[in-house]
This record gives structure tokens, C-alpha cells and sequence, in this order.
DNA sequence: CTTTCACTCCATCATAAGTTAAATCGCGCA
DNA sequence: TGCGCGATTTAACTTATGATGGAGTGAAAG
């Protein structure tokens, strides 16, 4: 779709990016690190709501987000969305297309976003090479599970303004652990019909729901600038508990 | 918990039902086969409703679902229950514990199920011996994540007779795929109660949807036995679109 | 045969969330 | 400066779902 080739960017930002992810989460050797930053990278910027895989496409490459946001979402009959993941700096979205041939959900960028792809001959390869850092990665998709799942409580047995402040503090952790985020605030680059989709309500449900978190002085959104006000208060409201994210 | 162990059965039935699962997602090869049947598995049965992992705890071995149902769930604070994913023969319900040493779920056996256990160590080492089978097992615990995001849409997007409609085509295509379900009928040994708690619905309304799919001729359950009458007619409601379980 | 128990089913009322439409805001742009 | 457009906010009304309590049912146990 939409992007700006930058042929010349030196590739080695997004094997920092993908490093100081794995680390996160995993234990990553100095021959990991050396194997990853021996990858070659393709960097592409997207603008803002562009698609950056298709449903439907089939894959070569895996990519890799360095700057701004990304979801995975699907659009149903009648004409409704559901976003299923939201994806930062660090992640890397697609790399279920490694073993999962056809992609049953879209990829799309929200505002600017800067990804990396690595062709998928490359992971491969490295993966063959590489056990530990293998082993890492499946690690890496095994989270992403856990956070699905996750979801499936939000959606099944939390209300509108549980579902929202969960999502709220889970974005937090995870920007702040690859050092996007600090000082209980962060961009959220989100309009109140993407929350909305990705918390299962409509976009009405969604503002009475945020106006709810601001009138209990937990939040504030401004000009997509999230600020967390009562970090605690709206822990209890989500009933958020770090655990699943696995981070070590 | 409770069970019966039963330390005299043969190990050989637990590797055909990983073998047979494996084969309906991915290639798998003689070398491949020989290595799972070399697998050292101890059988147990455990009585309905009954802990077969519980959430917090960290295990050393991985299960095997043999027989019966087994499910994934979490207690909230307010005593309401999620259950997460539904597992039956041939399924490897915590694979994930081999990467994510505490469980954050429990694992609960419905009625009388048997389940093979492996030990990790065992599993680790065929993981580094046999790089093909690795892959095949990520993939199918990628497929696992398929089904969880099908779950999150469900919750999120769909009503409720359409999320009852969307789990009642899954369980078919699942048990049909392992032989143990056939000619549009298959056990499903749930309460409406647990039904509920896997669509995130109030008991009542699980009988409420329940009867509405009933009215509408498209299936009857009557002890513990489904019978699907309008396979198109639960589709269509469900708007199920089984490609995203990966089946080849 | 009775008792018990779990499950199903049903009626009623309460409420969270959806729908629609219109007003307002904020920002880029002519 | 004023226009235009998307995003946000508010309101009025509808609907799906939740909560409670209680009545049927059937199987197992005594």
C-alpha cells in the first residue's frame, strides 16, 4: 500500500528494536545478538490508517514495528470491525506468516508508523542456525497468546470501563518496557471508534466510558496524549495484574 | 487431584492421537512419527470437573488429551468464571508451559477424561533433536492463537446465539477432524452453565440462545448429545468460516 | 418408593450497551 | 478570518443481556 521506500536507512536500528524486545521478555546470549543483527532489513514508513499486510495476502517477509503503532483487525458481514492486537515498537506482528501461509487478518498502521521486513527465507535460515533464538520467538508468539486470551476475559466478563482501563494500563507496561513510555503517560494514537473496536463496543459506549475513567480523575486524553492520573485506581478497576506479560 | 493412575497401559495410543492431530495441520514425516512414538507418556484419568493443572502452578511436564474434554479457565475476583479454549483428543493444552514456567489458567478436566503426560525434559530434547517437528509444534500452538482471536471476535462483535452457533461449528470440525465425531452429531459434555462461561454469557441467557438455535431448527442438544440438523443454517448464523483452523 | 441433587427452563424486572441523530469542538486550509 | 471536515460529545430511545427466584425434570442414592 502506501509507504516511502528509505532504500538507504542502515539497518541496524531494527536489530536493536527486536534485541531490546527479546531481552524483555527472554534470556538473549551475545551470539543471539550477533545473529540478529547479521539480518537484513527492508525499512518502510506508512502512513497513518494505510494497510501494511492484507487479509487474505500470503507472506514473504515478517515485519517488525520500530516507530508508532500498528493492529491486527478483521471487518465482518455487516460491516463491523474487531481489532484484535495492538502492536508498538519491538513487536513483531506477522510472525505466525512464518508457519501460517495466508493471513487471515489484516495489518494496518495507525498514524506514521516505521516497520522493518526481514524476507522470511532470512528467518528461516536463522531459526535452522539458531535454537535459542528460536525457542525465544516461539516465546515471543506464546505471549502474544497469553494476551489474546487475555482480551477474551476483557470482552467476556469485564464491563465497558474495566475493559477500557485494562487496555489502558496494558499499553503503559508494555511501551514502558521498551522505553517508549515513562511518567504515567503516553501517545495513544487511537480515535475513540478504534477503541471501540478493539474493546467490543460501539463508539458512543467507548466516550461514555472514557468520560467515566476521566470523572473518576483516573485518566486524562488530550490531543492523543494519554496521562494516568491514579495508576492504582484504575489498576483495581481492570483488575490488572502484569503477569501475563511475561516480562522477566 | 483426583484420578487413577494407571501405570500398566502401553504407551503407544497417546503418540497415534499426537500423531493424527499433527497430521490434520501439518507434514509429517516417518522420522517424525517415530520420534513422537519414542515419547515416554504416563496415562491418567481424571473424574469430571476435576484439576488437571491449576492456575499458579508450574509444571514439568506437558498433557496429552487422550479422552474427553479438557478446558482452560480463570476465576475473577467477583466469582465469575472465563473459560478460554476447549480441548480434546489429540490436543497439547499447556504446550505453552514448556516456554511460560507458571500457568496462568487452570486446566479442568469436564466429565471423565484421559490425558497422557510427557515430561518437558523429554520434550525439550526431542525439540532440539528434530527441528520439524519444533516447527510443527509452534505452528499448531499458533493455531491455538488462531482460535483464541476467532474467540475474542466472537465475544466482541457477535450475539449471543451467533457466538453459541460459532462454538457448536468449531467443536464439530475439531472432533470431526480427530475421528471422534461424524454425521453432523457429537457428545458435548457441557452444562449450560459452562457454555455460558466459555461465551461470556449469563446462564440464563446461554438456555435463552440455546432455545432460539433450537426454534430455529438448527440443532437439538438433549443429554449431553448435539445433534446439528441445518449444518448451512448454523453457519450462516455463526458466520463460521472454519479457514482459520489451519486444517490442511 | 422417596429423597436429593443437578440441571434445565421460565417469568419478571433491572441495567449495560447499542442506535441514531444532532450539536459541538478543533484543526487544517483557503 | 471563516470554511470544511473529521472527531468528540450529548441526548433520547431501543434492545440485548444480566439478576433473581422459582418451578419442572430426571437420574442416582438411600
Amino acid at each position: 500500500m502506501s509507504d516511502d521506500p528509505d532504500p538507504g536507512l542502515p539497518s541496524v536500528a531494527p536489530a536493536a528494536w527486536l534485541i531490546r524486545k527479546l531481552k524483555s521478555t527472554a534470556q538473549i546470549s551475545a551470539r543471539d545478538c550477533a545473529d540478529i543483527e547479521n539480518l537484513s532489513f527492508t525499512v518502510r514508513t506508512f502512513g497513518g490508517r494505510t494497510s501494511i499486510v492484507h487479509e487474505g495476502d500470503v507472506p514473504k517477509q515478517c515485519c517488525l514495528v520500530m516507530d508508532g503503532w500498528a493492529y491486527r483487525c478483521r471487518s465482518l458481514a455487516n460491516g463491523q470491525r474487531q481489532i484484535f492486537a495492538f502492536y508498538v515498537p519491538g513487536d513483531i506482528p506477522d510472525i505466525e506468516s512464518l508457519h501460517l501461509h495466508v493471513m487471515d487478518q489484516g495489518l494496518v498502521a495507525i498514524a506514521q508508523t516505521t516497520v522493518a521486513f526481514v524476507a522470511h527465507s532470512d528467518m528461516r535460515a536463522l531459526i535452522e542456525r539458531n535454537t535459542s533464538l528460536a525457542m525465544a520467538l516461539w516465546r515471543d508468539t506464546l505471549i502474544d497468546a497469553t494476551r489474546c486470551r487475555e482480551r477474551v476475559i476483557s470482552l467476556g466478563r469485564r464491563q465497558a470501563v474495566g475493559r477500557m482501563a485494562h487496555l489502558f494500563c496494558e499499553m503503559y507496561i508494555r511501551l514502558r518496557t521498551v522505553g517508549v513510555a515513562d511518567d504515567f503517560r503516553y501517545v495513544l494514537p487511537l480515535t475513540q471508534a478504534e477503541l471501540a473496536d478493539a474493546l467490543g463496543l460501539s463508539s458512543v459506549h467507548a466516550n461514555r466510558s472514557l468520560q467515566e475513567l476521566r470523572k473518576l480523575g483516573f485518566v486524562t486524553l488530550h490531543r492523543r496524549e494519554l496521562i494516568i492520573h491514579d495508576w492504582d485506581g484504575l489498576e483495581t478497576v481492570a483488575e490488572f495484574d502484569p503477569a501475563y506479560l511475561h516480562i522477566v
